[in-house]
RNA sequence: GCCGAAGUGGCGGAACUGGCAGACGCGCCGGACUCAAAAUCCGGUGGGGGAAACCUCGUGUGGGUUCGAGUCCCACCUUCGGCACCA
């Protein structure tokens, strides 16, 4: 048998499949139902930055065991791929090395199927797309109108990180330090018209419907941290010089009468106003300035208050009390109402205000939990007085109990040019109006500079933005904004089921048999942002009636990150290592086992290759040893000797523990003690049994070698062939070892026949001479005795 | 500060429901093969004591529960991640 040469094998049977179009599934006939049999396995798509890092390894190694062990457990796997290209990193480059954002972006998308290719991922070519392709993102454009149309999408005011030298928007991470990263300049607060979504509405479907999903319980806790719903009441406070009425989110009604002050925050709208009337009116405007530029990392670490009083007055509704209005950056706009009602006694951020600014303080809740200074309400405990307080506020129409979220609407409207655009036209007369179906997709222009000047690049394509209005013919003006890469990534799942579709984003039949997707896999980094956008996504097109389904991702298995240095692989820091020189030096089927042997793949894990020589000497080990027992092993029955109950025994225990425990580093691990037993053995009478299981439990980590040492063995097409199922009798075995204790320590060890009565087993146990020495003739005050483990002699 | 995850040999890690701590691999040490080296193969490898049989200590720290704790409970320390003046 020749010398294992990884090369050679990975490149042919990676010619073999797709000569086979072995991972490519047909979607189903038209009325099938899909639970029984089809699973979707998915991992979160390359951004197309540049090359694959071990990351990517990591995500689609893992993506692609569970491909093949779904395969071969009977199951129809869809497993696509695409690329997730629009975005700013491919706009920057264009910028920085010249070029057109999309030439970049494919050339990247080319080389990282290519390496996707070497690495032999079982992936269903078929159905692959990149979200800047018109094919696809014209359907992005249609979903967005059909949200449009049915009020889920809308625009407001929201402020930006704003560049006033470079006269563009800048997202957080250009933002260092308050300051510009390209320029340096100080970042401004902007408040621009933006596009958003009503992620909000959906807030408690998003926490209620949580139940229906089988995610790692960190990733469930984030999301509900994210959404961070938590009830309380609205009350209305009174200002009579305005003749109006402020609304406040407290979770502490009980301590109302405890309130002494009023804050608004400076984002606040009606700050404004106040400071037009206000005697220390230019004061308050230069503060609100001030706060606006504020870095949001100082704002939120400022220990130290800041705040200026308006000189006007709120009227607390509880007792009538007037309680001075102040502007403090402690108060956000985007939490609650964006005021608040402020308790010094019982809140430790207005108690430091108010020393601070020297304002009063009263306690209304005493060390046990009792009102008190609360009129008619002192005496009750504070839990239950709380609610007799919005109660009696409801009754006189000044408050009720209400429920606040941390969730925020999602902004998705981007002032870039290397985006989906927004198909939408301005028209005097008529307002927003939507691009009808048959001009779609908008194609985005080409321009001459991708930097935004003053205004989105979009708006240098003057031809383009010039367009007749959709509904009554005049003048009227494009979007020049794009949307969020989010929205792209929100439904390209649903995409990748009917990838080709040319009237329709896709056919309501054939997402309804693939959705939900059954395994999902990517970094633990989207757990929040993007894991929320595809769920909100998902709702609110069940809701539309266009698909079936209300959750995404039934099973969600996030990994961790593979790190150098200590930080996260990416090619911005510079501390990237990827597969190629790899699978040169030992090969794609040494790289995949390598990548999931060094750790839980749920766990982050610092890069480090030293090990690698390790798993590239199992598989040479692998094929010597597969090599001896055809040449070695006897023909005919296995028979039940000690290499086949050891292959059962391996049989069972990486079966469950990818099927059950998600645990990937382990059975590579099991299939290592098989393989290290059977090179013992190699003419053992279950040799041939044994060494076609381990070939066999290894083919989805490594299927090249696996495959080719399956041909070896008299085999054929290992990728279709049935995963391997134990024999339970197999695993009993007729003797084991009993540990013996005295005192719980163990003091001896022997083999015994199973099936000895507990008597038995204590009495064989006192036998031992080593057990005497320990028993030195003391009193055995009680004997604990664990079946088919353990006796343990206690001493009195 | 809050929420979450984790602390085990020289290193990555294993030990699933409380029952032999250190599977598997890296590294290292010794041996075989070789003129030699690489590769490969065989053996050893937690600390301390002992010639050895064996004894003893040992899973971040301190307590506790238990016949028995890496695993459960309480308090704390450290690291990583998420969120954060959240009303």
């Amino acid at each position: 048998m020749d010398k294992y040469e990884a090369q050679q094998i990975e490149v042919k049977w990676q010619q073999v499949w797709a000569d086979a179009r072995a991972f490519e599934v047909p979607n189903p006939e038209p009325g099938a139902r899909g639970e029984e049999r089809k699973s979707y396995v998915l991992e979160m798509l390359p951004y197309p930055s540049g090359t694959l890092h071990m990351g990517h390894v990591l995500v689609y190694t893992l993506g692609d065991v569970l491909t093949h062990f779904r395969r071969r457990n009977g199951f129809e796997v869809m497993r696509p791929m695409g690329y997730d290209s629009f975005g700013l990193p491919a706009e920057n480059a264009a910028i920085a090395e010249g070029g057109h954002p999309r030439e970049i972006v494919e050339r990247n998308i080319e080389h990282i199927r290519s390496e996707m290719k070497r690495m032999g991922w079982a992936i269903d070519w078929s159905r692959e797309f990149s979200t800047h392709d018109p094919e696809y993102y014209r359907w992005t454009q249609w979903l967005f109108l059909q949200l449009f149309e049915a009020g889920h999408a809308y625009r407001k005011a929201a402020p930006v990180n704003w560049c006033p030298n470079d006269q563009t928007v800048l997202a957080n991470e250009q933002v260092k330090d308050g300051r510009c990263d390209r320029c340096g300049a100080e970042v401004e607060a902007r408040n621009l018209e933006q596009w958003f979504f009503r992620t909000t509405a959906y807030a408690d479907h998003l926490l209620d419907e949580m139940d229906q999903l089988d995610w790692p319980e960190r990733v469930l806790a984030m999301q509900r941290h994210w959404i961070g719903r938590s009830e309380g009441a609205e009350v209305l406070f009174r200002v009579e010089e305005l003749d109006l009425d402020l609304p406040v989110f407290t979770t502490r009604a009980d301590t109302l009468f405890g309130a002494t002050y009023f804050v608004l925050a400076p984002e606040h709208p009606l700050v404004e106003r106040l400071a037009a009337d206000s005697p220390n009116g230019d004061e308050l405007r230069e503060y609100v300035r001030r706060a606006g530029a504020k870095p949001a990392a100082e704002r939120a670490a400022g220990a130290d208050k800041t705040g200026v009083s308006t000189g006007f007055f709120a009227t607390n509704p509880v007792n009538e009390a007037r309680i001075p209005i102040w502007v403090a950056d402690y108060v956000l706009m985007e939490y609650g109402t964006g005021a608040i009602m402020a308790v010094p006694a019982h809140d430790e951020r207005d108690g430091a205000f108010a020393e601070r600014f020297d304002l009063p303080v009263v306690t209304v809740v005493d060390e046990d939990g009792q009102l008190v200074e609360s009129a008619q309400f002192s005496g009750q405990p504070h839990t239950e007085g709380g609610e007799a307080i919005v109660e009696w506020l409801g009754t006189r129409g000044r408050g009720r109990p209400a429920v606040n979220y941390r969730l925020r609407d999602w902004g998705f409207s981007r002032q870039r040019y290397w985006g989906c655009p927004i198909p939408v036209v301005y028209c005097g007369d008529c307002g927003i109006v939507a691009v009808p179906d048959s001009d779609l997709p908008v194609l985005l222009p080409e321009i001459e500079d991708y930097k935004p000047k003053g205004v989105p690049p979009l708006a240098q394509a003057d031809e383009w933005v010039r367009v007749d209005c959709p509904r009554c013919g005049k003048e009227g003006r494009r979007e020049v904004e794009t949307m969020d890469t989010f929205v792209d990534s929100s439904w390209y799942f649903l995409r990748y089921c009917d990838a080709h579709n040319d009237q329709a984003p896709y056919d309501r039949e054939i997402v309804d048999y693939w959705m939900p997707v059954n395994d999902y896999t990517g970094g633990v980094d989207h757990s929040t942002v993007h894991m929320i956008y595809a769920r909100y996504f998902t709702k609110a097109l069940n809701d539309l009636g266009l698909i079936g389904h209300r959750e995404p991702f039934k099973r969600f298995f996030g990994n961790g990150w593979v790190t150098q240095g200590g930080s996260k692989m990416s090619k911005s820091k510079g501390n990237v290592t990827g597969p190629d020189a790899l699978v040169k030096l030992y090969g794609a089927d040494a790289t995949r086992l390598y990548i999931l042997f060094i750790g839980p793949a749920d766990q982050d894990m610092e890069w480090n290759e030293s090990g690698i020589e390790g798993t590239q000497r199992f598989l040479r080990r692998l094929w010597r040893v597969v090599g001896e027992v055809v040449e070695q092993a006897p023909a005919g029955e296995p028979g039940e000797g000690g290499i086949a109950r050891k292959a059962h025994r391996t049989i069972a225990r990486v079966t469950d523990d990818l099927g059950r425990r998600h645990q990937f580093n382990t059975p590579i691990a099991a299939v290592m003690e098989l393989v290290n037993e059977l090179a013992k053995a190699p003419g053992d009478q279950a040799a041939r049994f044994a060494a076609k299981t381990a070939v066999s439990l290894i083919q989805p980590y490594a299927p090249h070698v696996a495959e080719e040492l399956w041909e070896q063995l008299g085999h054929e097409r290992l990728w279709e062939q049935p995963w391997p199922t134990h024999d339970p009798a197999l695993l009993e075995e007729d003797t084991f070892e009993l540990v013996v204790q005295v005192n719980g320590k163990v003091r001896d060890r022997f083999v015994v026949p199973v099936g000895l009565s507990e008597d038995e087993l204590v009495a064989r146990a006192k036998e031992s001479p080593k057990v005497q020495a320990q028993l030195n003739g003391g009193e055995i005050r009680k004997t604990i005795v664990v079946p088919r483990k353990l006796v343990n002699l206690v001493l009195g």
